[in-house]
Parts: structure tokens; C-alpha cells; sequence
RNA sequence: GGCGGCAUAGCCAAGUGGUAAGGCAGCGGCCUGCAAAGCCGUUAUUCGUCAGUUCGAAUCUGACUGCCGCCUCCA
């Protein structure tokens, strides 16, 4: 199967070969710590999730590296005013981003690397960079000469002349050309600084990359990733530095993913749109999020909608509902996959043309109807072919949605819908039986108004109720229990029913 | 102004030359005392508008309309 995917260097979709057969280097943009994770970052995170995930079940020896950027202006000013030291904002905001991440089940990149542990590598490619004749020093820092790298602005489509445009910019008569870009910053009074060949400073927004990736992938590497916005300047400047220390640009492939939009605009932090994914977290399944987050092409924008949301959530207590009748019916089912089945066939298909998460994604919701049909049909034979032929395409399905997609990774029974749906007030579990027990006995009298008024209560209550015989569940919030018909009421549960009336129960 | 992208049902969203996936919401039915969950059926003669190429176009070409992103803070 040929892994295809659009290269933002040549705008068109190509064939993904391996430099090294059998093996794949990513190196992804991660974020500048300086403030909270939002929607955005978690689409990046997640999209080249499952890249890796998918290239792994492939069978690719995969290394995937994601950067944290914990130097620069934001995170400076940000300590300033908090009359703290940079490093302390870094790792309060990389703490949230790991934390949020790990909610999201993305999994840990094989290196996530942070700026300042490669000041040294730095100062090795900016040394390495002068000595080619493509950068020079002006003033306590060094630049590098945008004219002096062969094909520069290819990947953002823009040519040195003229660029950029002047009245946009800072004065800084420091530089050669309006477009040249600091590889290491002289530093002013008061900032955070490394001693360096050029006198004290810090390294320019861009040089980070060009060196951890080098570092830990070498150069050149498969696929470098991250979002549209990082296009230019920032992996335009990646690949001048790259040619300039190596004279070979970073990364054969660049994959760059939509962004994440609010009403029409980009969600950003500065423009202050950006829901804080912690309390969106409170409120939707982190796997709602993650389904959320893969329902759009990955080149695409994705709106940010409540209700799109809400529906993701839908979308998730679907396939728990299906697990949960999966496991029942099967028992824990081989975490194998079967690389022939025409499930994987189908939805690796999907995935391999250029990332298509929603084409993939319907073929699991058809399979899922296709499942829930069979598991109807073969409730009574559990021996004949459709039985057999049904538990490997379960088998497969939830190794799909577990181990590629990251969904589905809680079992069936620790998935609450409940807790999602509704925000109630506290029950204990007892003033809860108690309820359910009062409940039982008006159903073994027939008197279906008591026991309609009496759901209606736990219902109100944010319990959920479902009779199966002559058992009843209920679940809570996280709690759940059962009755069987015939148990005893605890005394006191009239006082509970008291309690608890409201306009509505006044029928009983 | 320069560069790039997008327009598919009530909503979300695949499909890049062979006759419109999937999801959500809705509606009808089965099941259930009621409900929940599940299942079945149903919802675009049509893909922003106009013209062209072709036996054939949502898919290719041109024009137009509308929306968005980047152009040194950015995932």
C-alpha cells in the first residue's frame, strides 16, 4: 500500500518513501509554553497521534520528536510581570500541556526535547553558518543572510524580493535585508542569557529546530510537521538555516495541518477565542474531543462549535455502546489486528490516502452498524460461521478504534455517558437504592405512575436507570449499582423520597 | 496588494472523470409497562453561480460570487 500525502513544498500529493527503508523520522512542532493549551495545540498533538500510531501499526520503525519551546519573548515578559524567572512559566504551562495531552491519550513522542537543553547545538550551527558565508554578526547578534540561501520562500511561495513588506516591520537597522532573521539574539538587560562566541544572549526563534531535529534525527529526516500558520516564516527559516549549515534542506516531506476556528476566525490566544482545554475537558470526554479533533480533513480549518461537540459525544457513547455489547458477547477480544481483513483494508486505505481521518471514520461507523446487525442476528446460534466470521471483524474494529484512532481505550463498563450528559446534583448510592427499591415494588403492583415518578426523580437527579428482567441498573456520576426485584428498603428511605420531591413527582 | 485554500442535505463531513460514504438531528416501524440501549426504513435527480472540454463532470478548464488563512506572536 502506498502511503500518499500532501507535500506543502510541492502542493501536491505524494508517495511517501521511506530515506531509510523501513524507518521513519518526524519531527513536529510543539508549542511555546507561555500560556494554556487550547483546541489548537491539541489538534496538532492528536493528528500526528495517529500518524504515528497508523505508521506503527505498519510496521514503520517510527521516531517521532516533538519540540517544547521554553525561551522567548511571551515567556520572558510573562515572568517579568509575574516577577518570577522564565523557567518557572515554562514549566507551569509545559505541565498543562503535558497533563492535557496525556487526557487526550496522546501518546508521549519518542523525544520532546526543550530549547534551552540545546543552547550548546545552537551555537554549534550558528558557528557552522557564519563559517559558510550565510550569516553575519551585527550588533551583539548574528543574522542569517536570506539571499545568500538558494531557494528561499519556496515553501511559502514567496520570493526574497520584495519581502516582506517594510511598513509592517520593526525598524532594525541591524539587519542586511528587511527578510534576514536573528539566529542568536544579544541579549538586552534583564533577560535570561548563555555565554556564547558572540557575546552573551539566546538563540533566535527558529535555530531550536533546525538543532534538536538535527540532533535527534539528523538531517535529512521524513516528515517534518505542524500547523498552516507555521509555514512562514518559521519552517521557511528552518530550511534556510538547514541549507545554510548543510546545504541540504531538513525534511523531504512537510506535512501542515488546518487550524482550529472560532466563529470564522483562528483560535489563538491573542486573540482571546480560545476556550482553555482543561474546562473543556470538564465538560466533553476527552475521546469526544480527540473524535472531535479527527472529524475534518487534517489540511483543513475546523470550526469550533458546541454543538459539533455535543455531536462528537453522540458519536463516542455510539461505540462504547457497541463495545460494551462486544465484550459481552465476547469476552476481551485479541488485541491482534488482521492486516487482511477487509475492515483494515478499507479504513488504511483511508488513512493512507493523505490522511483522510473522516473517510476512516465512516468506515468504522458502517462496520459498527454491520456488527451491531450480527451480534442481532447470531444471538441465538453462537456456533456458526456469522458468529466466527463477527468476532474477528470485533476484533479488529476495537484494535481500530483503540490503538489508531486512541478511542475506546477505557473498557466498556468505565465509559459513562451519564456523567457527560447531565449535571446533577449529588445522590449517595443509599438515598439512591432507596429510590430504585420504592421504585420496584410499585412496578410488582402494576402502579406504573408511582414508578414513572420515581425515575422521574432519579432522572432529575442525574441517575440513570435501565430494567433488564428483573434486575434494575443504575448508574450515577461514576457510581452504579444494581437491584434485584424483592430487596428490602433501609429505613429511612421515606425521608430520602421527602427530600427529594419536586413539582413534578407531586403525582406520587 | 502578494501567496495559498475552501464552497456537497436541517447541521457536520468524505468523495478529484463513470453516475452522491459516514455521523448528528428529525420522522416512521420493531423491541420495551414506560424509558434507555439496539435494530430496520426514511431524509441531495444533486454537489456556490455561469459557460466550456468530454460519450460521461461534485470531480478538468475559464469567468464570477462568497468565505477563510499566511505575509516575521502563532498549533
Amino acid at each position: 500500500m502506498n502511503l500518499r500525502f500532501h507535500n506543502t513544498l510541492s502542493r501536491k500529493v505524494e508517495d511517501l518513501r521511506p530515506l531509510e527503508a523501513g524507518r521513519l523520522g518526524i519531527y513536529v512542532c510543539g508549542p511555546t509554553v507561555y500560556d494554556a493549551p487550547h483546541l489548537g495545540h491539541a489538534r496538532s498533538a492528536v493528528v500526528f497521534d495517529v500518524f504515528r500510531r497508523f505508521f506503527e501499526a505498519l510496521g514503520y520503525n517510527v521516531t517521532l520528536v516533538r519540540n517544547i519551546t521554553d525561551i522567548d519573548d511571551k515567556i520572558i515578559l510573562k515572568a517579568q510581570a509575574a516577577g518570577t524567572d522564565y523557567r518557572t512559566i515554562a514549566e507551569r504551562y509545559q505541565n498543562q500541556y503535558d497533563a492535557v495531552m496525556a487526557a487526550l491519550n496522546v501518546r508521549a513522542p519518542h523525544a520532546a526535547p526543550r530549547a534551552t537543553a540545546y543552547i550548546g547545538t545552537c551555537q554549534e550551527l550558528v558557528a557552522r553558518m557564519l563559517r559558510n558565508g550565510h550569516a553575519y554578526r551585527s550588533g551583539k547578534s548574528v543574522y542569517l543572510a536570506i539571499h545568500s540561501c538558494r531557494d528561499y520562500g519556496r515553501l511559502s511561495g514567496r520570493s526574497c524580493d520584495p519581502l516582506p513588506d517594510i511598513s509592517r516591520c520593526r525598524e532594525q537597522p541591524e539587519k542586511r535585508h528587511p527578510g534576514d532573521f536573528a539566529l542568536w539574539k544579544g541579549s538586552k538587560t534583564g533577560e535570561p542569557q548563555w555565554s556564547s562566541p558572540w557575546g552573551p544572549g539566546r538563540p533566535g526563534w527558529h535555530i531550536e529546530c533546525t538543532a534538536m531535529s538535527h540532533a535527534l534525527l539528523n538531517t535529512p529526516f521524513d516528515i517534518h510537521g505542524g500547523g498552516r500558520d507555521l509555514i512562514f516564516p518559521h519552517h521557511e527559516n528552518e530550511i534556510a538555516q538547514s541549507i545554510a549549515a548543510f546545504g541540504k534542506p531538513p525534511a523531504a516531506m512537510w506535512l501542515h495541518h488546518g487550524m482550529v476556528t472560532v466563529g470564522q476566525a483562528k483560535m489563538a490566544k491573542s486573540k482571546g477565542n480560545a476556550p482553555p482545554l482543561e474546562a473543556l475537558l470538564q465538560t466533553y470526554p476527552p475521546e469526544a474531543v480527540r473524535l472531535f479533533l479527527l472529524s475534518r480533513h487534517y489540511r483543513r480549518d475546523l470550526p469550533y462549535t458546541e454543538s459539533a461537540l455535543q455531536e462528537s459525544t453522540a458519536q463516542l457513547n455510539r461505540l462504547y455502546a457497541l463495545a460494551r455489547r462486544l465484550q459481552a458477547a465476547f469476552g476481551n477480544l485479541s488485541p491482534t489486528p488482521c492486516r487482511q481483513s477487509f475492515l483494515w483494508q478499507r479504513f488504511s486505505r483511508n488513512l493512507a490516502s493523505d490522511g483522510n481521518f473522516a473517510g476512516g471514520l465512516s468506515v468504522l461507523f458502517e462496520t459498527a452498524r454491520d456488527l451491531n446487525r450480527a451480534l442481532d442476528a447470531t444471538v441465538a446460534n453462537r456456533y456458526g460461521a456469522l458468529w466466527r466470521t463477527t468476532r474477528s471483524t470485533a476484533a479488529d474494529w476495537r484494535y481500530i478504534c483503540r490503538d489508531i484512532l486512541g478511542v475506546l481505550h477505557m473498557t466498556a463498563e468505565a465509559h459513562d455517558p451519564a456523567r457527560h450528559k447531565i449535571q446533577a446534583p449529588v445522590l449517595s448510592p443509599a438515598a439512591i437504592e432507596g429510590l430504585v427499591i420504592r421504585r420496584q415494588a410499585a412496578r410488582k403492583n402494576l402502579d406504573w405512575g408511582t414508578a414513572d415518578a420515581l425515575r422521574g426523580v432519579l432522572e432529575e437527579n442525574g441517575v440513570r436507570l435501565q430494567d433488564k428482567n428483573h434486575e434494575t441498573f443504575w448508574q450515577h456520576g461514576k457510581q452504579r449499582g444494581k437491584i434485584t426485584a424483592g430487596a428490602q428498603c433501609d429505613d429511612g428511605f421515606e425521608t430520602i423520597c421527602q427530600s427529594n420531591r419536586h413539582p413534578s413527582t407531586k403525582t406520587v
